[in-house]
DNA sequence: AATCAGCGGTTAATCGATTATCTAAGCTCT
DNA sequence: AGAGCTTAGATAATCGATTAACCGCTGATT
């Protein structure tokens, strides 16, 4: 017994319980050759019995790199990035690894240092919904010096990474059209900021669809922060008021929603909704918002694997431009006039 | 240039570029004194020039703890939660640590293996929202071997860490009483298992209610997994059909809404409903929740000022039985039978 | 009989930053 | 002038795990 009281096993004290050194207990632990099973037993033993455990900080500086991969979403109040970070985190630690997981709250500062963070803690890899441009060139940096990259949800032009999106032109054009089935006419395309290509393909999508049917095209965009509800709103009392809205993402829907709630609209008689990103609650709304589904959780599985692939093969060296696109998909229910199912299924 | 291609820069690259020790470097990075201005500013040029970043493995490895501190939470996709963290880590940024943000998902397995990574990690202290009492003994180890922890929303009996909660009991006791207040007479109090503290403190909240009324309490309480809505619809239809609900939790809310919305059941008409736990499209659902809202950013707020604090002067050693309740707020909606505000301020 | 291969194990170098200890120089004060 | 103190910096030990290099032994090969 020293006088240490600080109680931290190291890999020294269980080699010294059982009188040898300390590379046979290395080699028990990560599993190597060249050990005999009776003392690989006495050895586990003594681990057991000590309550041994691996710094990882040593090991992390010894093999230069941690077992760990890195998660950076814009936020963690929105349910797509939640149920997407979730999904990573299950898939990762099937694979053994440990997620650290970084809400930048679209604050480009915030990234910054979070991604600085990534080289200095020596994470293995990176899975990112990058929310700025401005973190392009630090990722840029990450990749030369060999880090996986796999970007989820929107990408960058000019980054060498992974890329696992969703098929976003194809269905912001698909609940388009429905409005346009449903006989709109002047459909109103509301979003914030258009800094991300993910929002910007959903904009080309709407805009393919009006095209296609001769309608012209009416915008609402604004900058995030800019409250938006009230810009809808007015937009009605305008010469030509929309009869339908398309909203771009998720808080954008919950935005407009609020607003015409707060004046008493009603939808879809008087305004029509689509939004792009479907949630759980969506479907208990005053009136449940039609939406187009987004597979959050196979984004995320996709993504990870892909990442750990990389990992594994070690061609994170490499050129590393796998790109997976999933499908979204309509999820109808009232907001843009179809009729309730219920009502039909059992009339009253 | 030697063959290494790892771009790792290290201390003793910034120390030989400034043609000084790396002891010189290492006090310009860490602010300490006993180097000329003049020479710091050159250290810190070939910082920059060099583009370093001090390794944190290594850090550790000689600090003994990193400046990080781990959060585990049930779930990220409860909003309560993931408010919660997002304040955790907004306070720790400012305070100069990291956050790694974990997920159990009520896995106590999981929640295990998170626990034993906190110390692998030399993780600085830990903030939990405990899942399973399964965690207790981790725990009280983590704490003997001196460090801090504060538990949120939840504690345990018997562990000697810190604890911010809110007022539960207060909560529903009011919670409760409006309902009373309302006429009802038969109130149901439904949740989740009662395996935390914090929905037992629920419990008693909404039992003294009773008691101080002289109404007899009903109660559904499952386990986690068990359809809960189904329960509710059912009792209605039994002897004594309860006219109101008290929902113990969000989850708990959601489910309930769901099942009478696919009854078609009236709120609250056919059934009143008052929830713990407010959540942001509370007042867009088809009849707006009146529920007990939850100061989770101020929960998060406190615990990591609590943690960061013991942090500081060290005395993670000795007790650190802090203690912080929040009180809570009863939001009023239309579920519980008030009058619609909007109607009021503008009858059409 | 001599060499070789593999097994089971030890010793010591290493990863990168921190820090105790030490040297040298500059300054004040009697 | 020399003791005493502060400043500026160098050297080397240290944290704990990994791993290259090495050693002695046994049994097989030629």
């Amino acid at each position: 017994m020293s006088t240490r009281s600080r109680s931290v096993v190291t890999i020294a004290d269980v080699a010294r319980a059982c009188g040898v050194g300390t590379m046979t207990v290395s080699r028990v632990i990560n599993g190597k050759k060249h050990v005999s099973e009776e003392m690989a037993r006495r050895v586990e033993e003594a681990i057991a019995r000590l309550n041994y455990q691996p710094n990882e900080a040593a090991r992390t500086l010894k093999g230069r790199t941690s077992r760990t991969i890195g998660l950076i979403v814009p936020s963690l109040s929105d349910p797509f990035f939640s149920q997407c970070a979730h999904a990573v985190q299950q898939v990762a630690a099937e694979q053994g690894y440990m997620t650290m997981l970084f809400a930048c709250e679209a604050n480009r500062s915030v990234e910054a240092e979070e991604l600085s963070q990534m080289r200095a803690r020596n994470i293995a890899g990176i899975l990112i919904v990058p929310s700025s441009e401005n973190s392009l060139e630090q990722l840029q940096e990450l990749r030369r010096s060999g880090m996986p990259v796999v970007m989820i949800d929107r990408t960058f032009a000019g980054i060498d990474a992974g890329e696992v999106m969703v098929e976003n032109l194809e269905g912001a054009f698909r609940a388009t059209n429905h409005l346009i089935d449903h006989g709109h006419r002047r459909i109103l395309c509301v979003g914030y900021d258009r800094e991300y290509n993910s929002i910007g393909e959903r904009i080309e999508g709407y805009k393919k669809a009006m095209q296609t049917a001769g309608l012209s095209q009416q915008y609402i965009l604004v900058k995030r922060g800019v409250p938006i509800g009230p810009k809808v709103v007015a937009s009605l009392r305008s010469a030509k008021p929309p009869s339908a809205v398309f909203t771009l993402n998720n808080v954008t829907s919950v935005a407009v929603l609020s607003a015409l709630k707060r004046e008493e609209i009603r939808i879809p008689q008087q305004l029509a909704i689509i939004g792009f990103d479907d949630f759980e609650l969506a479907s208990l709304l005053a009136v449940p918002l039609t939406a187009v589904r987004q597979p959050a959780t196979e984004l995320g599985r996709h993504a990870t694997r892909m990442l750990i692939d990389s990992l594994r093969t070690g061609n994170g060296g490499e050129r590393m431009t796998s790109r997976i696109v999933l499908p979204t998909e309509l999820i109808l229910r009232q907001s843009c006039g179809c009729e309730p199912i219920s009502r039909i299924a059992r009339p009253s």
